[in-house]
DNA sequence: CACGAAAGGTCCGGAAAGGGACCTTTGCCG
DNA sequence: CGGCAAAGGTCCCTTTCCGGACCTTTCGTG
């Protein structure tokens, strides 16, 4: 891609950046949980001492992090015994806000997606799931086809490709498909909701997941891969 | 999974622990990069400064990993001019080193390995690769086919790997090649070199740049997936 | 031979993060 | 009504990290 002049050489390639400092890395981590829709709206976040052991951070540096979504109005908090912190969000309107900026990044995450989600899916078929598993794919499958406003249709999605990627079983791939989702996310609350394009969308999801039920594992990655380029060739068209 | 209790909600799947401190991060990344062969022996890391900014990190925070590599044996310092730290590290025998430990680790990784390695060799094929990536390519293959000694050849197979997910040009699938090998660079210094596995892995290997080369894409990705599956084969039987 | 540049080596002060103890609020239940 | 337990809120101390300035070694070159 544009990068550094193609390179031809390991060391440039490999060598990452060590991520951000712990304060901004959770507050990251904890807004995009709450816009790809792991926490619904209403829904109550983990105690602080929990949730700050399970990200691996001190409980002082996950406090900030919540102050900062509170400043941001993502979540409400309460003291005292049943108190806590619950998710006041509601899926902005597509559409809104500007262009999209970072068009390098956008194409990376839009060719990683490509490959770890129809991944996500082929493995997720070859699995034995449980009845809780199935069921739950199904679940899932069908809040995206209930949910109306554009905004809740877009999270009930983002949640069944989680989903997918979870009862694949595999904590590298569901690592990877929720980067992939949350550096596709400002993108994906830009997407123009047509009609057509929710209906196509639908039927993709249900032959993705009736795919994983069958254990057709190819048939799953097959659909999954369409499924992808159909919103990449969408999404392509707002980066320019 | 053998995981807590196969997961049906989202939370407990998706937040993940934030890395460790920048000093641990640091050396890690820098024990990997070297022990897959990013960094040649008797090759120099760049300068203290330059790598510091590259991974993000102070210097002082580096120059305390380097100086953990030194212990460790990785590398050895000079000072002045034109000095630097210069890489001393050849492969260990395979078959070294006592049964391999965290199971479900492995297996995760040997998952996510067969997902995004083929990926990575389709992604490469459909690019329009230029004259010094085609010849870079060749000369990974030509160089596994070369080495003899055992610990040699894996660093080359290492190389290969990273060379074909570099010229996927996806930085996000750069990462994820590296951390596969990275998670799996233990069992691969176990793995027993027989002659015909060697072979095999060659064939395969020429496969894999073959198609890429031809920009046969599908093919690439079948090769791949054939490779990782007899690779997994072997690797399996090893973690028990 | 002297100078300068390119490296590693050292030091310091401020900011962030970690870890733990303790306080305060609130709701439930006996 | 009183106590208990489960939450968030506060404080303090230590360690690590950052960032920058400066020192020392070494080599090339005029």
């Amino acid at each position: 891609m544009g990068d550094p002049a193609l390179v031809t050489h390991l060391p440039s390639a490999i060598l990452r950046q060590t991520p951000g400092n712990p304060f901004e890395t959770t507050v990251e981590q904890l807004a995009t949980a709450i816009r790809l829709g792991v926490f619904f709206d209403g829904d109550q976040l983990p105690p602080e001492r929990e949730l700050a052991e399970r990200m691996g951070v001190a409980r002082g540096t996950l406090r900030d992090a919540i102050a900062a979504l509170r400043d941001a109005g993502l979540v409400t908090t309460r003291r005292g015994r049943g108190g806590g912190s619950v998710v006041t969000y509601t899926a902005p309107a597509p559409g809104s806000g500007g262009p999209v900026r970072r068009g390098a990044t956008l194409l990376d995450a839009l060719d990683f997606r490509r490959v770890v989600e129809p991944g996500a899916a082929w493995l997720a078929a070859t699995r034995d799931l449980s009845g809780d598993q199935r069921a739950w794919l199904e679940t899932c499958l069908r809040e995206t086809t209930e949910a109306v406003d554009p905004g809740a249709h877009r999270l009930a999605d983002s949640r069944l490709h989680l989903a997918v990627a979870t009862v694949s079983g595999s904590p590298m791939l569901i690592e990877a498909v929720t980067r992939a989702q949350a550096a596709l996310g400002e993108l994906l609350t830009a997407i123009p909701v047509l009609r057509k394009n929710i209906q196509h969308s639908h039927d993709q999801h249900r032959a993705v997941v009736a795919a994983i039920l069958t254990g057709a594992a190819d048939d799953a990655r097959t659909a999954m891969e369409e499924h992808c380029d159909a919103t990449s060739a969408l999404l392509r068209g707002l980066i320019g």
